[in-house]
DNA sequence: AACTATTCATAAAT
DNA sequence: TATTTATGAATAGTT
């Protein structure tokens, strides 16, 4: 809204994200207290943070009151689960199965935990059951997808850590390191290697090479 | 805003109010969905007009799973983890939420393969992204689910063990054992651990403790 | 519903 | 993190 139109995508950069989610935050919910008073209207707002963190507000008594009041309201149409997906593509054919396989999968795994009270018995589980075939291919299915999710999370350490080696660069020097990283930070980079450990990013992660499954030959 | 600053209270001409009250309710959920996207929050918005008339916005799955949510992250009193089991319609809520996850998780994925044709490209993905705490409940997740899988495997080796033994018993000779092993597995339980190695079956993901990302400190 | 004149929100800089 | 400022957005009052 200032100095330059604003891209309606996430913002890249976890220093300006986290600035515009506490100023964009802070004028919802003004916007949200305004609402409620000129027009009489009842508002709850949850926000989740990308962290997870909540932040919360209910302009009249509290938010239960406003979430039982919600469901009494919005209960009232047919409880039909709307599970509206996914592109008309015949890529949605491709990914119905895997959803079909995964939750199938799931609803092994939930069975299981609830008839074992967390101690796995083979043998005695809910009528369901998973051929080995479908075992075997979910389990393949698994390493990759985990493979990826480990990719995932050490290109956000390795993005992470190319943001802190430029600011350091830019700095050109070690004595406000701590203090930049203070500054970075915002309370979540507390704990990022100094400089001297993550001159090669990779290495802080050598450990997950070496136990990702899927190039140990099994893996688990 | 516009031709006077307006008083923070009651607008008294009711169609005033009632315009007031579209215009602004739109701005608010405008607001809303531009912050949802901007900063990767979660948000759920509920209003009830003066008369009682529900709306409400929910940017990330349903508003009943942001409520879930809410509850879970606001009550984090006496909800010591008892492994007490809730109420089959809580139940169910967590089971949604783990099929969300793990579909997110999925779309993820997909788009990861078809973008990159296999070569992983961090930032170089489509609009949908994971949270660095999602990935991690993901993962976690599938460790879990890998694990219970290659048990359910193992049984089921267990159980055809035993059958080879009962015949061989039977037949009171070996001849035949390497082909009743090759007939079960289908060339898939190669890479299955043998029976002494896992005893303990925690031991087997003893590794991961010590080098998943959540635990080291790096959040994001 | 449109249209402005204003006020407001806020992105970037400091 | 707080303040400042230039600029885009939201919107109150009008038509």
């Amino acid at each position: 809204m200032a100095r330059g139109k604003v891209q309606l995508r996430r913002i890249e950069n976890p220093v300006h994200r986290q600035v515009t989610f506490c100023k964009r935050r802070a004028g919802l919910l003004k916007k949200a207290r305004e609402l409620s008073i000129l027009c009489e209207a009842d508002i709850g707002i949850i926000i989740f943070s990308a962290h997870g963190k909540l932040y919360d507000l209910a302009t009249t008594g509290t938010m239960e009151e406003l979430i039982e009041r919600y469901k009494s309201a919005s209960g009232e149409q047919a409880n039909a689960c709307g599970d509206q997906r996914m592109d008309p593509k015949q890529e949605a054919m491709v990914l119905k199965q895997e959803i079909n396989l995964l939750q199938k999968g799931l609803r092994h795994l939930t069975l299981d935990k609830i008839k074992t009270h967390g101690r796995y018995i083979y043998g005695n589980r809910a009528n369901e059951h998973m051929t080995v075939e479908e075992l075997n291919a979910l389990e393949r299915y698994l390493e990759i997808w985990m493979y990826n999710i480990r990719s995932a999370k050490e290109g956000m350490l390795k993005a992470a850590n190319e943001i802190l080696q430029e600011k350091i660069v830019e700095q050109n020097g070690l004595i406000d390191v701590g203090m930049m990283v203070a500054d970075q930070q915002n309370g979540h980079f507390s704990t990022v290697p100094l400089l001297e450990e993550i001159t090669n990013p990779l290495t802080i992660l050598s450990g997950y090479s070496t136990c990702r499954g899927s190039e140990m030959g099994y893996s688990f």
